[in-house]
DNA sequence: CTGAAAGCGCTAACAC
DNA sequence: GTGTTAGCGCTTTCAG
C-alpha cells in the first residue's frame, strides 16, 4: 500500500493541506461541507496521519518511556497494567525499556530514551536513585518514579510507605512479646529491604531493643531456597518477613523440610504478593500493595505534568492493607 | 537544556550539517581530522540525534510494536523478556500495546500502531487470527505471530506444537490403560485449549475411542476455583490437564478439598508453568515451553524480515519437553 | 572529501 | 473559512 500523505488527501478533496490538518485535528473551525469532503477523501484514500511527522512538527511524541528492572514482570506486571490502561485513555504510547543488573547498560538505555524524544519517563526501579537519574533530569522532561519516595523540580513519585508498614507489623508482634523476628535480605530489591529494616529497627528501638536479625542470602547461592534449607536446619524464628511471596514460599518450604510447621512453629509474612498467593498452602499473610494503582496513578501524574497542570503533591503515598492469612496465627 | 541540533554541531565544528550526518552515521568516508572535530563538537554540545527526525527522513522508526493480550504478563513476561533482549541487540525499541477482552478496542489499537509508523509488529494473541490481522497486513509491514502457526507473505510465526505435545501425553496415558482424561477449558486461551483438545482427540481416535471430557468453567464463575470446588465433589478423573499452572493448582486445591489426593487419586498436568511451580506442593508436571526463546526467536525473525534477509522457514516450531513432577505418578 | 539543497509529512502563524 | 509558507531535525543525492 502506497503511503498516502496529507497532500494526497488535500488533492483529493480539493483543499489545501492546512485544511486537512485542521479537520484531522478538529481544532479550528472548518465549514461543514468542506469538512465532509475532506473526511470522505481521508476515508477513500485510507489516510492515517503520520505520528512521526506530527512529532517532528509539534516537538512532542505522545509517547512516554517506561523503565523497569530486568524483565520478570512478576511484580511489575500489575504496575505496567495500570500504567497502560491510563496511557490508553490519554492516548499515550508506551515504549518499554528494561534495565539489567549491569549498570553499564543504563547509560545506553537512557541515551536511547533521549534520542527517542519521548515526552516523559516513568521509572520503576529499586536501585536507580537520584544520581543515576541526573542524566535524565538534564533534559528536563517530566519523570515519575514508582516505588521510591523522591521528588524535585520535574520529578514526581508514587509509592507505598513500606517502612511504616513494617513498623506497624513488627510493633504488633513486639507488643505480643515476640521479639525473634527476622527479615530475608537478598541482593535484588535492596532498596525495598532497606526500608523494611528501617521500619523494623524503629519498632525495636521504641521498645528499647535492637533489631539485628537479617537472614542474608549469600551471593554464592543461586536460589534463596538452597540457602534457606541449610539455614532452617539450625535456626528458627517467631516471625520471618520476606518481601515477596516467592521468597516467603521458599522460607515455608525450607522450614517445612527442617520439620518446622508454619504458622505453628514459625510465622511468615510477605510484603508483596502475586496472584499465586491465593493458590499456595498455606496462603501467606501479606500487605495488599496496590500495584495496579501505583502504575495508574503514576501515569495520571505524568499526564498532569505534561499538561503543566498544577500538581498538589509531587510525592504521592498510596496506602496498603495488612491482610492476615494462613501463614500467621 | 536547550535542544541542540545537527546545525549547532555543524556550526561548532565549522562543517556542513551533511558532514555531521556522515560522522554520526559512520557511513561515508570523512577525513580523520574533521571527524574528530565533529565528534568534539558533539561531545561539547551534548548532541543526541533526534530519532524522530531521522525517522521522518529515513521512513523508518527502528521501533516495533508488541501486541499482547490484556496485561497479566504472567505468561507473556518471559516472552517479552526474550523479545526485549534481542531487540536491545539490534537497537530496536518496543512499544507496548495490550488488547483487552473487548474486541472493539482492537481497531483503535491497530490504528494507533499504524499511525506510529513502526517498522514491524509482533503479536502474541490467542484470539487474533488472520481476519483481524488483515487490517495490519494491508500496510504490509512485517508481522511476527507468537504462539500460533500462521504465515503468509509478510507474516511469520514462532510457536510450540501443543497439539503434538498433548497427543503424546494422552497417548502415553492411554497406553497405560487410563482413559478417564479431562481437559480444563475456559474462555480465555481459547485457541490454546482448542489445540490441546485436538491433540487429545487424535490420541483417543488412534485407540478407537472418542475424547469428550471437557471441564468447562461456566461464564458465571468468577474464578475457576469456585467452580472446580463444586465439580470435584461429584467428579473424579485419572488425569486432568490444565493449560497453566495456576489452573492446575486450582484443580489440585479443589480436588484436595473434596478429599482427592494428587497424584494418588488423580494426576494433574499443566502445559505452561511459571516460576511459582517450583514452590508449589505438589509441584506440577508440565511441558517446559521455551517462552523466552519464543520471544527471542520472534524478534530475530523480525529483524531478518526488516533486513529483507531470506528466511528459511516462516513457520518456526520450537520444541517442548515434558517434565514429570510430583503431580503425576 | 565536503557542501548545498531538496525532501520526509505535518503544524502553525500569517495572509487573504 | 481557507490557503501559503516557513519550519521541525535529519538524510541523501548531486555538485564541486
Amino acid at each position: 500500500m502506497k503511503r498516502v500523505t496529507i497532500y494526497d488527501v488535500a488533492n483529493e478533496a480539493n483543499v489545501s493541506l492546512a485544511t486537512v490538518s485542521r479537520v484531522i485535528n478538529g481544532l479550528e473551525i472548518v465549514r461543514e461541507d468542506t469538512r465532509i469532503r475532506v473526511n470522505q477523501a481521508i476515508e477513500k484514500l485510507g489516510y492515517k496521519p503520520n505520528a512521526i511527522a506530527q512529532g517532528l512538527a509539534l516537538q512532542k511524541t505522545t509517547s512516554i518511556a517506561l523503565l523497569v528492572p530486568e524483565a520478570s514482570f512478576n511484580y511489575t506486571g500489575q504496575i505496567i497494567s495500570g500504567l497502560l490502561d491510563v496511557a490508553k485513555i490519554y492516548k499515550y504510547n508506551i515504549t518499554l525499556h528494561t534495565t539489567s543488573e549491569a549498570i553499564i547498560q543504563i547509560g545506553e538505555i537512557i541515551e536511547n530514551i533521549i534520542k527517542s524524544r519521548v515526552d516523559g519517563v516513568i521509572i520503576y526501579n529499586d536501585k536507580l536513585m537520584m544520581d543515576e537519574l541526573s542524566a535524565l533530569t538534564k533534559y528536563n522532561f517530566p519523570i515519575v518514579v514508582v516505588g521510591n519516595q523522591l521528588s524535585s523540580d520535574n520529578i514526581a513519585s508514587v509509592y507505598v510507605n513500606l517502612q511504616k508498614a513494617m513498623f506497624e507489623l513488627v510493633s504488633s508482634y513486639l507488643d505480643k512479646g515476640m521479639t525473634d523476628i527476622a527479615i530475608i535480605q537478598d541482593r535484588k530489591n535492596k532498596y525495598m529491604v532497606e526500608q523494611l529494616i528501617k521500619g523494623a529497627s524503629q519498632a525495636f528501638e521504641r521498645k528499647g531493643l535492637v533489631f539485628e536479625n537479617f537472614i542474608e542470602i549469600p551471593r554464592e547461592y543461586r536460589s534463596s531456597y538452597t540457602y534457606l534449607r541449610e539455614y532452617f536446619k539450625k535456626h528458627k524464628h517467631q516471625l520471618v518477613v520476606a518481601h515477596r511471596d516467592s521468597q516467603a514460599m521458599a522460607v515455608i518450604n525450607a522450614a517445612s523440610e527442617a520439620g518446622l510447621s508454619v504458622p505453628k512453629d514459625m510465622e511468615v509474612v510477605c510484603i508483596i504478593d502475586s496472584k499465586y498467593n491465593s493458590m499456595m498452602r498455606p496462603q501467606i499473610s501479606s500487605f495488599a500493595i496496590p500495584s495496579y494503582d501505583l502504575g495508574a496513578v503514576a501515569m495520571r501524574v505524568m499526564t498532569k505534568m505534561l499538561n503543566q497542570s498544577p500538581i498538589e503533591d509531587k510525592e504521592i503515598e498510596l496506602s496498603y492493607l495488612y491482610t492476615p492469612r494462613q501463614s500467621t496465627k
